[in-house]
DNA sequence: CTTGACCTTGCACCACAGTTCAGGGTTTAC
DNA sequence: GTAAACCCTGAACTGTGGTGCAAGGTCAAG
């Protein structure tokens, strides 16, 4: 099929698929006489396997690797596995994080319903942010 | 004082300050005879602001609405509420987010230990991530 | 024969918040 | 006098995942 249909068949878009070329995603496809791209459904699964990779929040290199192994004749299921735990550990680590923050910000919210507007002085820029309690 | 002192001062970087200038955080400072920036105790000010804004989840444009507001004599104090209001509901909502997609990673985690190595096809790039159930 | 829809290439651009570099000038200390 | 440490400007680069544009070639329908 052609680039265009590839693009509607994985729900992608032309450019997308060119950019996974070059990015070495995506082998480079055979081409008909005319020079255009020509795909078969191979290439199909590899589309729809980077998105449900990038689904589960890995990164394009991250999907490379895991294509690579797979193109070196490798099983990467270790290596995926492997990923898939330290991505869960970044996202509870963010989580955290986030949650911290969401916690400085409800107190930043009790503070702004207890100062003024009287209480702005010349000096701070805005008491809500930068009062050191 | 230079603008390496002040950066010292605020814990940040020459460039960074002169970033901020260009952005239109800062307003431009005096300069001596041979055109080195010189600041004053204000600018010191501004910058911690800029810093305990940024640490509330503010970017760079939002903090400048709040400076502009400042300097054109108003009290920013109710738009910075509503700044913050809106910077947790975004901090929820990317939580419900996170906390979705890691139930996912720990329903592929657990599927990667039923798998087997021996199940990966060639159709397949990897089965633990591609597979539809 | 022309119009429209597709394809090709390469390059520039988006957000975000800076960092780094190149190519100079100045000031301070020894 | 010279070396280190500071300052200046403007421009390019970082990472992430693409998107958009220009300028052209190709193919099918009417």
């Amino acid at each position: 099929m052609l680039i265009g249909e590839l693009a509607d068949a994985a729900g992608t878009s032309s450019p997308t698929i060119r950019f996974y070329e070059r990015r070495g995603l995506l082998p480079e496809p055979a081409r008909g006489p005319n020079g255009y791209r020509f795909y078969d459904e191979a290439t199909r699964n590899r589309l729809s396997f980077i998105r449900a990779a990038q689904a589960a929040g890995l990164t394009l290199a991250e999907i490379g690797g895991i294509l690579d192994l797979r193109d070196d004749g490798n099983v990467p299921c270790a290596h995926v596995t492997a990923l898939i735990e330290g991505k869960l550990a970044d996202l509870r680590a963010r989580m955290r994080d986030l949650a911290a923050l969401a916690a400085e910000l409800e107190q930043l919210i009790e503070r702004s319903h207890r100062l003024s507007p009287a209480d702005c002085t010349e000096a701070d820029v805005c008491r809500i942010l930068s009062a050191t309690e």
